[in-house]
DNA sequence: TTGAAAGCGTTACCAC
DNA sequence: GTGGTAACGCTTTCAA
């Protein structure tokens, strides 16, 4: 494989003049550069990234730490991202975490910045002082959909979103609204759930409806865990009219628990979901829509900015809208029930 | 951000003393290293991935390119690749393909082994001048779902697959089967479709069955593209009593058309997809499966092993089995319209 | 067991 | 304009 001394060597001139030609500098007399390219051509010159990067300091890199990436949400953020990246000739190195150790160690390893230009991590919290070291050594740090101290963040409003279900199907004249999130303990600390299901409790709350014994229930974040907390959940001797699930993964079990116990949508259940991923539109899941795709896209913006250079990233907060998408999977509670 | 040679010195040891605590090499003294171990910690000591990539001529690192990777059947595939390189500690860089010059941009910087200590390549025929010369300058190189001289593929029958599928709704009793599947000039030289349709055409044929007259229609991989299609080919005064779509991600799309027709599915169409991807199971589309999953898991692991070079990796094909999985899109044609 | 020094393939600064 | 020569941060002989 040939080094830029070979090329060097047979254009009859110094590295030096190699490397001018190869990031184009003014500085190179026409006739030699066509030399040197003649060489690079015969030898099928590439320069070694690694090589450059090292010299440089800069890995001409870009990491993206995101906690199972093969989850719907997960994909349309990355699609965002990638979108943003597009034609900007950084390589996308991926992070994937399935653990809490797997987030450590990748933290660890990125403490360089060497080893990414920059950082996106997606909805997944920092460790804080990982995070405080990252920003101390000047390493661009963006989170999308998560919060941490000194970098710009992209999220939503959670608990608004949870308002805006709950509301929802308070209008429509449910009283019986139940509730399915994810596990209160997780141990990457997310908080997206938690925070929809605080919203939905307020607004019972405000509208002087009582969150019924056992109606809000929590479960791996998984279709069949959320199916079957809905068969438990349609088996109370007072079974909800409707249920608001954390994301749209969970309304999708919901609804297939409501198929298991014969129940028709909306009809006999009403179900609201959250995130609005591709599979929502084509079941007509009502939800609460929050733009994943945008949100990878800012987000990688702010970051490929950073790294460029231009200023500092203003560690700043953006707050990307919450929307009500109705859609089939919502009606009035059944009149027989009421 | 601390070196190797501050560690050192703090130590008051060499560089290279340092370096044989940080690979663990048998040759240090328990109190060399717990001194070495100490300034480590103390100086926050991270070892440079670039530098010792660098002077290792290994970048640690594993390529994989694939088109479109937010696809529903990429990400699937993806998962099987994550899954099999978990706890490997390589990193993953990807390398998304959307047009023909990405393609041909990626391969030409992967041209290198220290890009990427191995590359796997999804769903995409690599051009045959690139793929030679990775395998000339000896980088591992694994195929998914593709094929290429000199190097592991992993595939399937796609035309088996295709007559599968079409014998299938041979044997329900339809005779008037339409085919939709993607634009026949690709830039990418995809070719399972075309194969799928080819299943598809020498199936009727042995079956006796003509092909109608536009009932064999090509459309952009998209639902909407294919929803239109299912339009004009139910709008044809003898429209199909089935559909074979190409693919999941198209079925659906033909789903969709079938609804805005006013049709019932299975009743007055039935449907046939191809991939099994995960939204198929939960719409109860009838399709070709094929292990998505278990093609990246066993890419990956065939590029794992020839990159920890074992032994180099056999050019051997592996033929994963395809299955006609049938669910609720199909059924006998309406006796009416025989 | 350890230190010194020579790479690894570039870039970038300094002379000429 | 161009060549020589330090870095860049690590690994890996080679001696000692």
């Amino acid at each position: 494989m040939a080094t830029i001394n070979d090329v060097a060597a047979r254009a009859g001139v110094g590295a030096g003049t190699v490397s001018r030609v190869l990031n184009d500098s003014p500085r190179v007399s026409a006739r030699t550069r066509a030399r040197v390219l003649a060489a690079i051509e015969a030898l099928e010159y590439r320069p070694s990234p690694l090589a450059r990067a090292l010299s440089r300091g800069r890995a001409h890199t870009l990491g993206v730490v995101v906690p199972f990436f093969t989850h719907a949400s997960a994909v349309e953020r990355l699609r965002g991202v990638v979108d943003a990246w597009h034609g900007s000739r950084y390589d996308l190195v991926l992070f994937n975490v399935e653990t809490p150790l797997q987030r450590d160690e990748h933290f660890a390893n990125i403490l360089r910045r060497d080893r990414a230009d920059g950082l996106l991590v997606v909805s997944l919290p920092p460790p804080p002082v990982d995070l405080a070291r990252l920003v101390r050594d000047g390493v661009p740090v963006v989170l999308v959909d998560a919060k941490g101290a000194g970098v710009p963040c992209v999220v939503t409003d959670d608990a608004h979103g949870g308002r805006l279900a709950t509301q929802h199907l308070l209008d429509l004249g449910h009283e019986r609204i139940a509730f399915i999130g994810d596990l209160p303990d997780n141990p990457f600390g997310f908080t997206s759930s938690a925070q929809r299901e605080q919203g939905f409790k307020a607004t019972l709350r405000d509208a002087g409806v009582n969150v019924r014994n056992g109606y809000v229930r929590h479960a791996p974040h998984e279709r069949d865990a959320a199916r079957a907390c809905t068969a438990r959940l349609l088996a109370l001797k007072q079974p909800p009219t409707a249920i608001f699930a954390a994301s749209d993964v969970q309304a999708i079990g919901v609804m297939e628990g409501a198929r298991d116990a014969g129940l028709r949508i909306p009809r006999d259940l009403s179900v609201v979901g959250f995130d609005d991923i591709e599979i929502s539109s084509y079941v007509g899941l009502t939800t609460v829509r929050q733009p994943l795709f945008q949100s990878g896209r800012i987000g990688g913006g702010l970051l490929l900015d950073a790294v460029r250079g231009a200023d500092p990233p203003a560690a700043e907060e953006h707050e990307l809208p919450l929307e009500l998408l109705e859609r089939s999977t919502t009606a009035p509670p059944p009149r027989s029930r009421t």
